[in-house]
DNA sequence: CATTTCATATACCGTAGGGTATATTTGTAG
DNA sequence: CTACAAATATACCCTACGGTATATGAAATG
């Protein structure tokens, strides 16, 4: 990796748990700096502006969360221990993702829902990914008859939608049994679709 | 009312929903000198400092959201139907609460997530205010016989969650039908804990 | 070792942010 | 109709925001 690349790479890693938590607007140059030990000169030898840096920083915020469990679901076979791997993903990372500033993909949507275009289309993108991902999971169950015939895309929606709900109340009640008691109802809700 | 109050009201009805789309940091007084066509001398001679005036916005925005639909409830007899009024009611008004920049409660609740203690405070105070109206419906619907005997704490939250996480996708994604979908699903959900 | 290239720091700019002290206006009571 | 109080506007403050032009420093190449 060449200097630039580098210094990149701290920009964004260094960034990107600020981003997360004070949003776009609420993250000033000086957060930059002062995270990262550079100057605003080096920051912008590297980025257009702060909207490209805010942007890379929530793509980092999502790999971080979401790399290890790809792995993880990849690693299953059976679909339905791949949605299980996946659930209970966030009993174990919950911590972590809350001391990140909470899910990425809901503090992005939120934030950037006015303006921002760049950053809103990518937190769209993201979630239709996940929600594809998902999907296919769905679908590929179905096909090898592990799964009833369900509607995939509401049940993949409705799986995304508590969890994200979950996350945002857990986090600002700071109450993370809320999070783990509607995973348990996920997992269920996974088990029923299941052909006996 | 005095003058200075209704001042102060109007303040709070034009800046509302500009607090909640743009989130506290993203909003600033020129924002709310433009949005009420006064001065910030007279902003400042009716509130302590932006911050009053964002949690008096809050406040506004969720009571917006919120009476008509506690009026509602009120009306009805049974826990059952005092449910499925109070979700029947997101879809009649998602359309109003997009529009106006997204529920309150998450969006505060993401933005005030860091830093501003207040509004942080208000909020956590709405959503247990809200979980404790559901528990109650819940109780009394289980005294009544009506219910099975259910974990009315877990029940609640999980409904919000629901609600919270499928606005949040609705609105990001621009596609209602994510909501309304989750909406019959939490429906179906309330008469499955019914005695038969 | 000299030279060039690339990355970072320095020093600066204009603007607009939140906030306030004071002047002016507007209602209101005698 | 005047005098007073309350509410609003004016004019200003300092700070720090995002951003840039330029100078300095560190690697790489011949």
């Amino acid at each position: 990796m060449v200097r630039s690349e580098k210094t990149k790479q701290l920009i964004i890693e260094k960034t990107a748990s600020i981003f997360n938590k004070k949003g776009y607007t609420g993250t000033y140059l000086s957060d930059l700096t002062n995270a990262t030990g550079l100057t605003k000169g080096s920051i912008y030898g590297n980025f257009k502006d702060k909207n490209e840096v805010a942007v890379e920083a929530f793509k980092y915020n999502f790999k971080l969360q979401s790399e290890k469990i790809i792995q993880k679901i990849d690693r299953e076979i059976d679909a339905t221990d791949k949605l299980l791997v996946f659930l209970d993903f966030y009993r174990t990372t919950f911590g972590r993702i809350f001391d990140n500033g909470g899910c990425a993909i809901l503090n992005t949507a939120v934030d950037s829902d006015d303006g921002n275009d760049m950053l809103k289309r990518e937190v769209i993108n993201t979630i239709q990914n996940w929600h594809q991902r998902i999907v296919n999971i769905l679908k590929e169950g179905i096909r090898q008859n592990e799964f009833m015939s369900i509607d995939v895309e509401n049940f993949s929606y409705r799986i995304i939608a508590m969890v994200e709900g979950s996350i945002m109340l857990a986090k600002t009640l700071d109450k993370p049994h809320i999070l783990l008691q509607n995973i348990d109802f996920l997992e269920s809700e996974v088990r029923n679709i299941r052909n006996k």
